[in-house]
DNA sequence: AATGAATGAGGCTTCATTCAT
DNA sequence: CATGAATGAAGCCTCATTCAT
C-alpha cells in the first residue's frame, strides 16, 4: 500500500550509452524467449519486460515486430552459415540446425512472411539460399543426391518441416521430425 | 449513448428465429472469407459484420473461435469425404483438395492444433484419418504407393502442404503445391 | 455437429394460457435462487433459463427487475403476516424471518430502495410497517420492549440486520445474527 | 474507427511519468465521487473518464476494482486511525466518522466483502480492528460502555451502521444515523 | 400467450505507441 | 540514450430488450 505521498520513483539507473549493445541482445534472447513461449502474438512489451529493459529501447533498437523479426532471423541464418560450412556437413545436418530452430523459425517465418518485401528479409533470404545452394552441390557431387532436386526444394522442404515443427506439440517433434526426413531423404535421392 | 440524430433508430429488423440456420450458414461462409483474407487474428466481430448478423448471435451460434472454426473444418471435412469417396480418386487427388482448402484451412490448422483436445476436434481429425486410410489402402493395392508408407506419413504430408501453401501468396500457390507434390509423389512411390 | 440443412427448430410446446400461473411461480422461485446464488446482478435472463420459461415470459410477468423484486418482497411480507399474526409472537419471531429471509431480502431491499417511490414497493412497504407496529403494541403491552420504542426503530433494525447479513458468509450468519439481536434486546428493553 | 474529420488528432498530451502521483490521486478522487453518485456498478472506466486520465492508467494504477477499493479503504481507515488517535475520542465520535464515510464506505464494504480473502483486505481490517480496540479499552475503562460489549460488536455496529446509511436517499441520513446511534447507546451502555 | 433467437449497445481489458524526464 | 508511465483505440464478450413465429 504505497502511500507515496510526495510521489519517490525509484527508476532503474540511466547506464548510458554501455548499455546500448548489451540492451539489445538482451532484448533478442528475450524476444526468443518470448516467441517460444507464448507465439507470435505476444505482447511485444513482453519482450521488453523479459529483458529487464524500458519500452522505449525496444522500440529505438527495433522499430516494429519485423525488424525484430529480421534481427532473430539474422542470428538464425549466421548460425547457419556457420554450422553448415565444414565440408563434411550434409542435407541431414541442415535439417538438423532447422528442426532445432523450428519453434522460433516459425513465429519468424509467419512474420517475415507477412512483410516478405522488407528489404532486410529479402536479404536474408538469399543469405540462407546460398548456404542451401552450396550445400546442394556438395551433395549433389557426392552423388547423395538428385539431378532433379534444386535448392527450391530443399527451402521448400525446410519451410514445410519448420512450420509443422512449429506448430505440434513439443512431445511429437522429435518423432515428426525422423519422420519428414525420411520422407525428404527418399524424395531427394539420386 | 446513441445520439438519435433525427429520432431514426435503424436497428435492424428482428427477422425472428427463422433466420437462425440462414444466419449459420452465413456466418460459416462469412468466417472462411475473413479467415482468408486476414488470417486468423481477424477480429472476430468481423465475421458477424461480414455476415450481417449481430455479435451476439455470431456467439450464440459459435461461443468462441474454437467452435466456429470446428464448424468450418467439419465442413472441409464432409466435402473431402464426399470428394474421395469414389473408388477411382487417388491420393493426387487427395492434395487437390487440400491445395484447393489450404489458405482456410491453415487458419483452421492453426486454431484446431491449439485445441487439439476439444471434443470436437479430435473427432474431426478421426473422420480426416478414416478418409486417409481407405485411400491409403487403394493407392497401396493399385501398387501407386509404396509399403513403407503410412497414414501418418499422408496426414503429415498433407499437414506440411497445407501450412506451407496458407503462407504464400496466392501467385506462388500453383507452382509451390506442384512441386510439393512432385516431392511427395517420389517420397511415397513404391 | 448438426448440420441442419433444413433446420428443423424442436421448441418447445406452447402450452397455452393455462401455464401463465404455473410460469409466474416457477419464476419467483428461479428468481429468489438466483438472487440468493448470484447477487442482484445476476443476467436477468438466469431467471429465465432457471425456471425453464422463456425471455418473453419473463417480461411479460414481470416487466422489470423492480417488478421481479416487488413480486418476491410481496411474499416475503406474506409470510411475515401470516407468521406474526398469532398473539404469542414476540419480537424475536420477527427477527428469525428476518434473518431466514435476509439474503435473498436484501438483493430485494437494494433493488427496491433503488425504487423507492414505485407505488407498489410503497405499498408492501405500508404493509410491513403495519405488521411491526401490531407486534410492536403487543410487545410493549407485554412489558418487553420500553416505550422510548418506535415501529421506525424496529423497522431499523430489521433493515440493518438483513443488510448485514446479506453480505456476510453464510457459515457466519447464525453468531452475527445472534449478536446483533443481543445488542437489539438491550436498545429495546423496557 | 476515429473519422479524423481535419486531420486534427486531439490525443491528450502525454504529460509523462510526473503525472503519476497527481494521476493516482485524480484517480482516488474520481472513484469515491462515482462510486457515492453511482453505486458500485459504475462503469469502471467512469471512474478514468472523472478523473480525465486514459483507461491504461486506471489500470495501471488499480489492476482491477478490489485494488481500488483496497486503495479508498486504506485512506479511509487512515483517517479514522488519524482522528480516533486523541485520548478524548468516544465511541459516538467513531460513529461520527462512519457516518461521514458511510456512503463510499459501503461501495466499499460490498466490495471488500466480495474480496475477503485479498490479503489487502485482510491488513486493512486488522487496522481497524486495532483502532477500535484501542478505543473500546479506553471507554470501558471510563465507564462508558458495558463489560458485555467487545471489539465484534462494535464492528457489527459500525458495518451496519454504514451499511443502512449507504442505502438510504441523502435527506435521510442524519436522522437515521442519530436513531441507530441512540439504539447502539443503550445497547452499550454499562 | 409462450418461445427463444436476433440485435447491438456498452462495459471490460489489453496493447501498440508516444514522450516527459 | 534509457526509462517506464500515459494514452486511447479496438477487440472481446455479455446482456437487456425486442419480436417473428
Amino acid at each position: 500500500m504505497p502511500v507515496d505521498i510526495e510521489g519517490e520513483v525509484p527508476r532503474k539507473a540511466n547506464r548510458g550509452p554501455a548499455a546500448g549493445p548489451e540492451n539489445r541482445r538482451a532484448l533478442l534472447r528475450a524476444a526468443r524467449e518470448v516467441f517460444t513461449e507464448s507465439g507470435l502474438s505476444a505482447p511485444f512489451s513482453a519482450v521488453a519486460k523479459r529483458a529487464g529493459v524500458g519500452q522505449g529501447s525496444l522500440y529505438r533498437h527495433f522499430p516494429d515486430r519485423t525488424a525484430l523479426a529480421a534481427a532473430i532471423f539474422e542470428e538464425n541464418v549466421a548460425e547457419i552459415e556457420v554450422f553448415l560450412a565444414p565440408e563434411e556437413r550434409t542435407l541431414d545436418d541442415l535439417f538438423d540446425v532447422i528442426s532445432d530452430q523450428a519453434v522460433v523459425s516459425t513465429a519468424l517465418i509467419d512474420l517475415t512472411v507477412g512483410n516478405r518485401h522488407d528489404p532486410a528479409v529479402i536479404a536474408l533470404g538469399a543469405r540462407f539460399r546460398e548456404v542451401v545452394e552450396r550445400l546442394l552441390a556438395r551433395e549433389r557431387a557426392a552423388g547423395r543426391v538428385g539431378a532433379h532436386v534444386d535448392a527450391a526444394d530443399i527451402m521448400l522442404a525446410a519451410g514445410m518441416l519448420a512450420g509443422e515443427l512449429s506448430r505440434i506439440d513439443e512431445a511429437e517433434r522429435a518423432e515428426t521430425s525422423a519422420r519428414a526426413r525420411r520422407q525428404f531423404r527418399r524424395a531427394f535421392a539420386a
